[in-house]
DNA sequence: TAGATAAATATTGTGCACAATTTAATTTTG
DNA sequence: CAAAATTAAATTGTGCACAATATTTATCTA
């Protein structure tokens, strides 16, 4: 009763979302990735891409593209282009697999290897001058990734 | 030396980067929202935008697009379409200011007052069934938030 | 007051996200 | 083994985001 954020003006109110928060946040920290990652001819999304095939190379070699879609939740409609401009930058090689046709197994390229040295300075060169706390992050990123769980348990409208 | 985070092969690791728990995060909200909104009609940017209008509607009436815009953090280049697309459907009215050419006012019309009842449930409808605690979810806010101030703040490159 | 500068919005072009459908290959079943 | 069901990826279409540029109007300044 004495919730202000509950009061009924205030349960609309921007600033009192939780998800405006998030997306608001999310498109900043995008933004300072931005010109970093230009450095290195890569969106933020293609970055991710990077990351999960840097991470994979060091077990499984070339990956399937549903593997990056499942590791990043996205699909392939997204991914498809993605992968596709990653390859014309000779950073990936994207090959129909011999063993069941439907499977694109998408592999590093040695630019694509090479890149992962200049990319390890990445986390670093933003952390620098940017004023945040290493730990606040780590305990902000738990976070939001417990709260990550929750909403994949929502029911979905089904 | 003894965390693990810092380990050469664990700087990039996916799973790390709370940049990327942002991501997902958000995303999973975005789709948390998205049956509901479609209801009213609205996707998640355009709920935003009503959230700005509905609560300036009770002190300045119209607003401009750039207050929109300050507000949302978002350029004419989103915005512009967006508001259009709202206006095709009735919510609101576009109109250029008679003292200034150069400014566009935005308006709610009496089909976009109405929708704001119809709002008042989603936050509820969102937080029932989601297993989501508030208490927890509007620290979580209160976190991103600041994180978006120190962002702001970090040299953006220039 | 004419010309330069600034401000507000619109436009263009690229790259995600995501729903829905399609295509092609594999597996399952009758 | 053939038809049906399933799986993997691609395609199509809509709607953001955002950089860069353009357009129009207002303001400033010599």
């Amino acid at each position: 009763m004495s919730d202000p954020a509950s009061a009924p003006e205030q349960v609309l109110a921007l600033d009192n979302q939780t998800c405006f928060a998030l997306y608001a946040a999310n498109r900043a920290m995008t933004a300072l990735y931005r010109p970093v990652l230009a450095t290195l001819g890569l969106t933020y999304p293609q970055y991710l891409v990077m990351l999960v095939l840097w991470e994979a190379e060091s077990r499984e070699g070339a990956v399937r593209v549903s593997f990056v879609g499942q590791r990043l939740r996205l699909d392939t409609g997204t991914l498809t282009p993605l992968l596709k401009r990653l390859e014309g930058q000779g950073l990936i090689q994207r090959q129909r697999d011999a063993d069941d046709e439907r499977v694109v197994q998408v592999a590093l390229t040695g630019k694509g290897r090479l890149l992962k040295a200049q990319a390890r300075e990445v986390p670093g060169q933003l952390l620098c001058g940017s004023g945040l706390d290493p730990q606040r992050l780590a305990s902000l990123r738990d976070e939001l990734r417990s709260l990550l769980v929750l909403l994949d348990e929502a029911p979905s409208g089904g």
